[in-house]
DNA sequence: CTGTTAGCGCGTTCAG
DNA sequence: CTGAACGCGCTAACAG
């Protein structure tokens, strides 16, 4: 196909004029079947490809929608964008993917260029929603789905899960199992998501337990492997050692066994460990890893699901769009009784 | 935004014509200072944000690139995908992103849809690459490349690894620690890459050193850790048991591993084990394992530089549009001196 | 340096 | 059930 054939040139093949060929290629039931027909063999014939940027133009929709996601090569969010566009697909949409590395300008940026692609709706993936981030929102036309992060105010629709009370049923995972020096490695505090609210769950468990809350006990970690290791590095030096490590996320608690067994301790039986996330890895590893598990398929499925409503106005005023899906703590070996 | 506003309503707001709107949009340096700075003001006032369909219709480019992938959450894919879009950005270029899953009909429609959004590329990474996907790619008037793939004919630009050599090089280690009963936990060999060409790289390697292809020592798996598990539960209960173990992907070795272990056997004591691919996961679990590095972020990034010079016109005829990427052999802990 | 004028390929009234 | 005509928002010559 080195030149473009337009509808034009089917319906000049087909006899018949571009409204019809239109309509046929749009599957518009107003058409004569053996006209159709003959339209459809035109078509054949010409090889012809009906263009979607023209069809996007005159029709003011793209079935395109943008998605920022912070790192595709992070298992747990390619996980997420899977469900995306396998929902995506069902309906029709294609996606156009966005790294932002979660800092805030590109997210901006990307947000912005996606807008100007004309995207049918956006789903936002990020850190944290500033203000700046609704602002940007706000000069978009089209419906916007926040996936595995929510606004402070809980103004645009989202879907996530709840941070705080996952973190908190793996601490009383923990406690229940009659530990009381629980160190923790956390996220970022910025990220209000699985930093800070993370961190917010390790503290009610304790609070409720009536754990006095120890500084020393708590490191901050920068999700990865590495940093869980490190961090276990420096609890092993402390006078006493906690008797259980709870990370934020799996990668961190992976980091966290094996310097655990580098040192000469077992798990769980010297030290337990649990987290939340339960990536593919959780059940990979030895102890198996006892973890919250995220539903990070759904997530995005959902978020996906949520935006195809949002953009078909099927969703009335009132309507409840900020969905928090549940958690579930999976069992597995790195948990003891102390 | 709620009405849309047009290059129209800023040429009217600055006191100029939409071609000088259009100029300094588009960063024309054919306009004087002052007449940019009015259009400018124009735009911010009115909060004007291009509409990049428009765009496309009327210059024939829509700087978004289609990658067609196999799957997302797969970590070997969603690592190429990274170096894909980087490079992309880069390069000022969206990328419409969707999962195949390797079935040629799922391939071929997403093609023709990406085709349809007038993409000014397209990246193809896939399963086996059929004369039916040659048709479909002789239908585009836009570049294409394939991405950790070939076709057999080598007629269409690709980046890639030599797999059968990786896979050659990763049992010449066996070889040379003196192993000489070695089992290969193969992919599918209907997979010309991942699949077949690592399984003849094997052989070769067998035959050079004068050992011996045995059926019983060679397993079909899926790539995925349980089928790694699975083919080596099967080799333990052969009556003589391989002393080491080469499996195609570093997901089925890391199964492998674990089975090994579970049934009291030490790695790399008592049998070792080699794999192609360096997923993050590899230096992660104990032993960290020995492997072939693939590289797959490169690949990505690779590919997606070559096909901007191919959307450039900047390859001139008789280029090399054929890359084979090095890989390396990374000695970790998973292999000993038998 | 700036404006005028055609389309780009298609959806969508509105007649008939 | 079908066709004619307009316009979607913008780029790209071509004049001036």
């Amino acid at each position: 196909m080195t030149v473009t054939v337009t509808i034009y040139d089917v319906a000049r093949e087909a006899g018949v004029s571009m409204a019809t060929v239109s309509r046929v290629v749009n599957n518009n039931p107003n058409v004569k079947p053996q006209t159709r027909k003959k339209v459809f063999e035109a078509i054949e014939r010409l090889g012809y490809r009906p263009n979607a940027v023209a069809r996007g133009l005159a029709s003011k929709k793209t079935t395109t929608v943008g998605v920022v996601i912070p790192d595709i090569s992070n298992s747990i969010f390619s996980e997420v964008a899977r469900g995306i566009e396998d929902i995506a697909n069902m309906y029709h949409y294609n996606i156009i993917l966005c790294n932002a590395d979660k800092r805030k300008e590109k997210e901006i940026r990307v947000i912005n260029t996606l807008l100007e692609k004309q995207v049918d709706g956006l789903l936002f993936m990020g850190g944290a929603v500033t203000e700046e981030h609704i602002q940007a929102f706000k000069t978009s036309s089209v419906p916007i789905v926040l996936c595995a992060t929510a606004d402070e105010n809980n103004t645009i629709p989202s879907v996530d899960i709840d941070h705080e009370k996952a973190a908190y049923d793996a601490v009383q995972v923990l406690i229940q199992n009659g530990h009381r020096s629980i160190a923790m490695i956390s996220g970022s505090l910025q990220d209000p998501a699985n930093g800070y609210a993370r961190y917010q769950g390790y503290k009610k468990a304790l609070e409720e337990a009536g754990i006095a809350l120890s500084e020393d006990l708590v490191r901050v970690g920068n999700y990865r492997y590495e940093s869980g290791s490190e961090a276990t590095k420096y609890f092993l030096e402390l006078p006493q050692r906690p008797s259980a490590i709870f990370a934020a996320t799996d990668e961190m608690a992976i980091g966290a066994i094996h310097t655990l067994q580098d040192n000469g301790l077992r798990v769980p039986e010297d030290v337990s460990v649990i987290s939340v996330d339960n990536i593919r890895m959780a059940s990979m590893v030895r102890p198996t890893l006892t973890t919250v598990a995220q539903p990070m398929y759904d997530i995005g499925a959902v978020s996906m699901r949520l935006l195809t409503k949002l953009m078909n106005k099927e969703t009335k005023e009132g309507d409840l769009t900020q969905v928090i899906l549940p958690h579930e703590v999976i069992q597995r070996n790195s948990v003891a009784h102390v």
